[in-house]
Order: structure tokens, then sequence, then C-alpha cells
DNA sequence: TTGTACGCGTTATCAG
DNA sequence: CTGATAACGCGTACAA
């Protein structure tokens, strides 16, 4: 009773009765069937549990129903939320993922694409370990439609979907300089990424405009360690500011961490906003106003973006930027009495 | 210049001036070939950049190099903490894997295995959505080798990898019990999910065997909204726990939140042992003790698994079960003084 | 509506 | 034992 192999169209044309085109026209809907007919191929269709074998189907009609997406980790959850909004755009219109992490690794990102396109897939969605963006060579010489997404590279030759991040700086800035913070703090990850310079230049042209003087920077690298030490290690040497901008989720966590250690409270001593909006934030305490990055709009958009160069053969080059909003929440707070005015004594 | 179409193997043998069974030979190494014809064909691959189409590999040997992953949600970390293990688990052997989402919902989970089903995989990685597990039939059905991760059906036909639940219950009780806790609430996601069962089944037997009355058990829902007003309204009419057990991450977040908003501090009023660890937790005030669940070695023993199965051949059903261990950090601390004997004033 | 060539890499078969 | 030729897997597309 076991031992049946899978069935193929030509089973299903014998078991119908027709010719297997007949079977492909049927379940394809290219081109019209009597009915009578439809029905007897869609009858067999069930019987057997027919279902077409998408690798022989790509590889007849040159049409891939598969986009490759390259993330630079799926362990940060940030990237894995983009992974979400991209599944559930293509998923509704046919298309599945296949899905890699270069391991924030130049050369691992070249492996990894390159075994993604050896599936020949319909489109590419890449977030670039960095802003040389190395790959863009062989993605050009696929010749398979591909969008960047959040990571912007310096060569900007490629269709583009990312957050405005100089708005979101600006967000930031004006929340806190409202708060009548004057001397505030900016925790970035690495100045190797795009991104978070064009932060800093927005933060930087915000208080420029409300002329202030320039925040400081701190470079706290990628991890959670890092970035702790890093900031305690700065607020041991300088004057503490009365507020703090951490440019990613990571950095985030780091200063909150780094403030507890030291014994300052947020927002009394220093306010705190974060970047990247989850869950914990509201449960932190306090809670923390950060700001949110679109990130299901990101997967979505990049889909739209892509799809019309798959489907609609569109050739000119696009650059989408979403924008960013800020949740106000409770660590920052306006500078005031209870500020203690004292400098984190180092021995 | 441009208009370079992809080439194939064809013209591969022909600029290297040898046979297509050759250029397949050398690239595939299963059959010995001159190295003199070898390094031509190299050079020619090379020069073309030639690279092998996955879907005609596939379905010319029939050997698929790709595996199907099914999660839940896409949204949770803890689900993309265990596609990454697998991503990096199958990738060191040249398998690439195809990703899709339930979105927690059964007629979605079908859907999407069937989508997932229609590329042939090696093998398949569920994580179901219920207990029921409807999925079953169709992957019997299609005969590719799966494997049942992290939740575990009612109906063990299958090949499991999940976290001892019961263990790590334990773990958490005796952490507890050791600080002198006695009146324990636990707090559920939902009953529905095997797991969680499995884990309040371990606490009890816990309880019972350190002679201590059995904890009461508060089911709080999926969502961090949910857990966070079923608690408060628990607390309000019910007398103070000194210790409280989340049993997923979203209820340990909802739990936390709802302390906070009850004015209840952490861990003077209650201690809290919360499920699954995130870097935040290092973060919060307290930091969080927490159940850590092996997410890597989740993700990386699935794989060794359905490789038992795909290279191997292995038949005999298998049942893997990895220990969790106890994160102790702040949010724990022996029933003492500093608590709090009054209950909350519900008005 | 159907017969069948075709896409492309692999493999069975056969020649050297 | 190496290498070439041709059949093949399976769904699609085009001519008939």
């Amino acid at each position: 009773m076991a031992e049946r192999k899978r069935p193929s169209i030509r089973e299903v044309a014998l078991m119908a009765d027709v010719s297997v085109a007949t079977v492909s026209n049927v379940l394809g809907g290219r081109k019209m069937v009597t009915p009578t007919l439809a029905a007897r191929v869609n009858e067999a269709v069930k019987a057997l549990g027919y279902q077409a074998d998408r690798a022989a189907s790509q590889l007849r009609s040159g049409r891939a129903r598969v986009i490759a997406v390259l993330v630079p980790s799926l362990d940060n959850p940030f990237f894995t939320s983009i992974i979400a909004g991209i599944e559930q755009a293509v998923q509704s219109e046919g298309y599945d993922i296949i899905v890699a992490s270069s391991n924030n690794d130049g050369e691992t990102e070249r492996k990894r694409l390159s075994a993604l396109l050896s599936w020949r897939p319909a489109g590419v969605m890449i977030l670039p370990v960095d802003d040389r963006f190395a790959a863009l060579e062989m993605l050009e010489a696929s010749e398979s439609p591909f969008v960047v997404v959040d990571r912007l590279p310096l060569r900007l030759r490629a269709d583009t979907v990312a957050v405005d991040n100089q708005h979101a700086a600006i967000l930031a800035c004006n929340h806190l300089v409202a708060l009548g913070h004057r001397d505030v703090l900016v925790v970035a990850s690495t100045l190797k990424l795009a991104n978070i310079r064009a932060r800093i230049s927005g933060i930087r042209r915000a208080f420029r405009q409300a002329n202030l003087p320039e925040p400081k920077i701190v470079e706290a690298g990628l991890s959670l360690e890092t970035a702790s030490s890093q900031l305690a290690g700065w607020l041991a040497t300088n004057e503490r500011p009365t507020g703090i901008i951490a440019l990613t989720n990571f950095t985030t966590i780091g200063v909150i961490a780094s403030l507890n250690q030291l014994g300052l409270r947020i927002p009394d001593d220093v306010s705190l906003v974060g970047f990247d909006d989850y869950v914990w934030m509201q449960a932190a305490t306090p809670t923390i106003t950060a700001i949110r990055q679109p990130v299901e709009q990101l997967g979505a958009q990049a889909w739209a973006c892509l799809r019309e160069r798959i489907e609609d053969g569109r050739t000119e080059l696009r650059t989408l930027r979403l924008h960013c909003t800020l949740q106000v929440r409770g660590s920052t707070a306006r500078v005031g009495k209870s500020h203690r005015p004292i400098t984190v004594n180092n021995s």
C-alpha cells in the first residue's frame, strides 16, 4: 500500500484521459479548457494528490517563483522582522523565500549570495554587511532584479528601500531639545555603516539649527558588551550629558545596562532615546522612549519595489525612504531639578 | 557588451573543448577526470562565471539540496533564533533553507506547507501551530523526511527535537524553593500547547516533592497586552505570591509590565523567573533571572536528526530532548524582611 | 486540444 | 579506466 511514488503530470493525464498539455493548462489557468475536461483533470489531481514540481516548472518556463533574501544576521530581531514583512508580502502572490545569513561577514556574504543565485531566483533582496557593498558586482552580473534594503551602499546603483535616517535622528533631537536638553551624547554602534553616519549627520544638523553645541559621539561596537563598556569608559572621563541617544537596538540595551551599573537613574539623571521599538521597552523600568522603524513596511515596500521589476519590467532606479516615528515613553524627561549636577566619580 | 545570457553547461563544454558530461563530472567531483581536462574546465567555468542551475540539477538527480522550514511566526525571536541555528548548520553542507510562516494559524500552516512541499525539499523542519499537528498527514503523504521541532504533537509519529520542559520547570522551582518561596504563581501563555502543559506538570511535581502546596496557574494569552491585564486581574483578587514563574518570553515581559504598573518591586515584593534568555534581560532593572533554552542547539540538533534520514537513511523514530539552564540574575531573592506583607489594594 | 520539442544538468550506456 | 553521446526528469509552450 505504501511505496507509491510521487505522481507526475503524465499520470494525472492518464487518469483524466487527457493530454499532459491539458492538465498543465487547467492547473496553470493560462488557456481556456472545456469545463468537462477541467473537471476530470481536477478530479484526478485530487485523487492522486498531485502537485506540480516547482523546480521543473521553473526550469521550463524560465519564470521563477522564489525570492532570495540575504541578511547580515538571523539573530537580530530587526532583520527577522523585515523578513517577516517580506514573507508576508510575497507569499500572497505565490512566491517563496530562500533565506540566508551573511553572519556580518563580507566573505560569507559573497559565498551565500553565490549559492542563492544558483537558484535563479526571480529577485534578490539584500541587506549588505557594509557600505562597500561588494555584492553589487555579483548581483549585476547575475542580471536578476534586486533591491537593497535598510543598509545603503556608497554606490547607489540599485533600487533601495530604507528608512529616512536623518529624519529619524531629527525626531529624537527635537524631542530632547524640547525637554531642555542641550548636552547630549550619541552612542553609535559603528561609523562604518552609512545609516549610522546618516543618523549622526541628522543629529548634528538638528543641533546646529537649534543653535546648540554639537553632541559628542561614542562608537560603541556591535555587541551589548562592547557598548556597555565603551559607554562606561566614556562617562568615567567626560562630563555627564543630560540626554543620550542610542543609535541601534543593541546600543540601547548597552546604554541601559551601563547606566544601571553606574547607578545613574533614567530619566532623573539621564534621559534616553533608544533606537528600534521592541516589546520589552514597554516593560522596562522606566519604559523606553524610542525611535520606531517601520519594519513591516520595509519588507512590504521592498517587495513592491522588486515586484515592479519582475512583473512590470521597470528599469529606472528607485529610491524609497520611509519615515520613523517617535514613541514617547518614560525614559525621557525635562532637564531640571532632579538632575544631579555631580559627575560620575571615577576612582 | 551587455545582453550576455547566463551560460549553460554546454557553453562551458564548448569553451573547454570537452563534453558536457566531463564538465558535470569535474564540477560534481563524482567521477575521476584527467587533471589536464579538469583544469581546462575550471578555467572555462571561471571565464564564463558559470554556475549550475540548482533547479535543473535537482530535477535530474532527484537529490534536492534545500530544506523547508515552517515556523508559527517570524516575529518571535525564539523562532528566528532556531532558524538561525538551522541555517548555520545546513549551510555548511551546501543546503539552503526555504522559510515560511504559518502565522499561528492552522489553515495557513496547511497552505504554506503545501507550497513548501512543491519544491520537493530534501527535508522539512516544522514547528507546528498546535498539538493536533494537522500537518502530519500531509507530511507523511509527501514521503519527505521531516522533524518536528520545539512544539510536540500529541501523536508522536515523527522525529522530535525539543527542550526538556519538565526539567526546565524544575530548575525554576528548585531555585525559588531554595530561596524560601512557598507561594508561587505560574503565568502560562495558553494551556493549549503541550510544552506549556509539560512545564506546568514539571512545576507541580517539583512542589509536590518539596512538600509544598501546588502553585496557582494563570492563563495569560499570547500577547503582552493580555498577559499584562490577566495578571493584574489575578493579583487584584488573590493573595500576592512571593514568587512568579513566567512560562514564555511574552508572558515574562507581561509580568514585568504588570508588576511595574501595580507598583510592586522586583525582587523585593515578588521574585520572578522568566522564560527564554534575551539580551534585554541583562539590562532590565533588575536584571532578570531566566530559564535559557538552547536555541542554537535546537536548530543544530534538528538538522543532525534530519540529516540522518536524508543521507544515512535512518528509519527508526528519534526523540531528542535538550536541557535548559538557569541564568540567575537580579529578579529573584530570598523571601525575607524586605517583602511587604500587605496585599495589593484593589479599589 | 494535443503531440512533442525544449530547458539544463545528470547519469546510464557505450566507445576508445 | 577515461570520456563522449544520448536519454532522461517533469512541466511548459508552441505548432499542428
